[in-house]
DNA sequence: CAGAAAATGCAACCGAGTAACAAAAGATTC
DNA sequence: GAATCTTTTGTTACTCGGTTGCATTTTCTG
């Protein structure tokens, strides 16, 4: 049912890698605003209409590495262990993301994704791009709290709350290392802000001076 | 130092407004994308450039009257009396705006904010400016709550986290008058979720199944 | 009233995204 | 393996948001 061998297929998809490289490498070199669709089109040697059959819109071709992280925190709270409570599967998934490096946490000095989240966090398109991406993510996430027990309008909050903790404690870590330190040298302050996060999350802010 | 009284400063003022109502008279009517700015200035009186020279962008003619709600949760924490938590400020506050049924709570049923809101949340554009708004108003909380005595990370996560809980309030608040019912049914609906949201800002997200 | 400074209008332009239709390439059938 | 059907692509031309340069008007200043 995967084996999607036809020809035409593969095709597709190596079009729509190429496309999103191609695109990729020219932002990074240039940045975001200086190269037009119709360049990376070029680039890519296709036609500018068969880009946008490809690719909604010009920010969906430098966010297409992103976009597969979709809805993974709703993933984390549904294949939680038995008996596991959702906050602490994802505390720990962030943690195992945070030692695997994985770009997603902010915590990956590879000259490429550093430069890449350099673009992302100096283009407002961009941003707002991923912004939407993480109000899916925040639905699916409610869905699955709302699945794990949690009553409607708390699941709905407590998702809120996560995303945009996420997203506080990848800005930092790139925040980190775009001042020069290495992933090894942050690593720990890094577990130590997540632990502090989840921390807040779980017991509250009260007693913080808040 | 304040009073402007110049003839110049008032046209300006007098078109910037123009612009905008007329701009929103038109997009309720109509759908945003469903008018051009060529429209909206034709019908406002004015050429493009200038409509351009009043507004950065076509979706700032719709939002001018959020735009000055920015900072807002950033004044009442600085504005708290004295020995209060910023918390329970911004609770307190939230529940005025709620009686006062200020349209940004979502809880006013006034047609034309009915309808304002309705196009807000099926235009995604509308909806990517609006976040880059909460953006700023993300980052002035969380300054204000640092000179509050919150440590630094501390202020930024509890800033993204009350930002975010603040729409998931709106949006139900205004879900629940869409489907038709009056601001006064719904009103001790809205304080039971606010009380709520700011239970679990305050004593966190342990203990309710999560 | 004269001249500086600011705001406007006009016209032309750029880039993102789309529509229409024709051409090509992969899949299917016999 | 040729004929045919379907999907994908390229070409051209268009709309619309947003900008630029420059001449013109309007307000402010002395």
């Amino acid at each position: 049912m995967n084996e999607e061998t036809g020809l035409r297929e593969r095709k597709k998809q190596r079009t729509r890698q190429t496309l999103s490289e191609t695109a990729i490498a020219l932002f990074l070199e240039r940045g975001f605003d200086q190269v037009s669709v119709a360049e990376v089109a070029a680039a890519a040697e296709v036609s500018k209409p068969t880009l946008f059959r490809y690719f909604p819109a010009k920010e969906d071709l430098a966010l297409d590495r992103i976009a597969d992280h979709q809805g993974e925190a709703a993933r984390v709270v549904r294949d939680r262990a038995p008996g596991a409570a959702p906050l602490a599967a994802l505390r720990a998934h962030f943690h195992a993301r945070l030692d695997a490096r994985d770009p997603i946490t902010g915590l990956c000095d590879a000259p490429e994704v550093l430069a890449f989240r350099d673009m992302l966090y100096s283009t407002p398109s961009l941003q707002a791009r991923l912004m939407r991406y993480a109000a899916d993510d925040e639905r699916a996430l409610a869905e699955a709290l709302a699945e794990a027990g949690a009553e409607e309008v708390t699941a709905r909050l407590a998702a809120a709350q996560v995303i945009a903790v996420h997203h506080v404690l990848a800005r930092d870590n790139w925040r980190r290392l775009a001042s020069g330190r290495s992933t090894d040298a942050v690593v720990g302050a890094a577990h130590a802000d997540a632990e502090r996060a989840y921390d807040l999350l779980g017991a509250g802010l009260a007693g913080q001076g808040l």
